[in-house]
DNA sequence: TATCATAATATCAATTCCTGATATCAATTT
DNA sequence: AAATTGATATCAGGAATTGATATTATGATA
């Protein structure tokens, strides 16, 4: 239950790294093990194509040390997106972390 | 697509409260909307259900001005995965809004 | 005490997502 | 041209999401 908790991190955090450069389903895996989330191949090639379906992520073929990497970018669209999810990743740290949300806990 | 990526979010805010005080389904509706999220009987029940499932929460009926309502209070299991969900939260924060996040965007 | 109105909660059903396991693919090496 | 290897793709069963709808319990009313 909690791995739902963290689903949506790990589709900003994507969304996030393809907004700093050009990424490949195999460097997320690593990045993402990195930051604690246990991500496989199964989840992140279906996500990356949904992140492009949707037009958040555009793709390119490479071929890099002998092997075939498809690398994403981010999109306009997938910056909205990412902007957005920052507006609410404050607010949830103001709310859950500083407790500065306006709570009116009546 | 980015509804999912606050799927998460909803759940963390909602053991966030009922770990300050005991919350029913109703307030929490009205509590996330006020927060910006669209959240409607059928998403708010069933996640409180498997939250409950889990042991993140436990409940309790009390009828208050002539309703019932059910009221959940966070464990101490539910306290753990705040807890740990904070832990992310910090770590996303790090990453995506301060970009403190030791990247080695080699 | 039967019925009604209301608010809170519960369920349905179609769609979509998640993911361990497995398969496929393409570039290089032998 | 077969094998190797690393990267990506798919499958299939289970599970989550949610608009729509139904159910429930309480107090009021007759």
């Amino acid at each position: 239950m909690i791995r739902e908790f963290f689903l949506g991190f790990i589709k900003i955090h994507i969304l996030h790294y393809a907004s700093k450069k050009a990424v490949c389903g195999v460097w997320l895996i690593k990045e993402l093990k990195r930051h604690g989330y246990a991500v496989g191949p199964s989840t992140v090639y279906p996500t990356l194509h949904r992140l492009e379906k949707v037009g958040y992520l555009k793709s390119k073929k490479v071929v890099v040390g002998g092997k075939r990497k498809i690398f994403y970018e981010i999109t306009a669209r997938g910056l909205k997106a990412l902007g957005k999810s920052k507006g609410k990743i404050e607010e949830l740290v103001n709310e859950v972390l500083k407790n500065k949300g306006a709570s009116q806990h009546e």
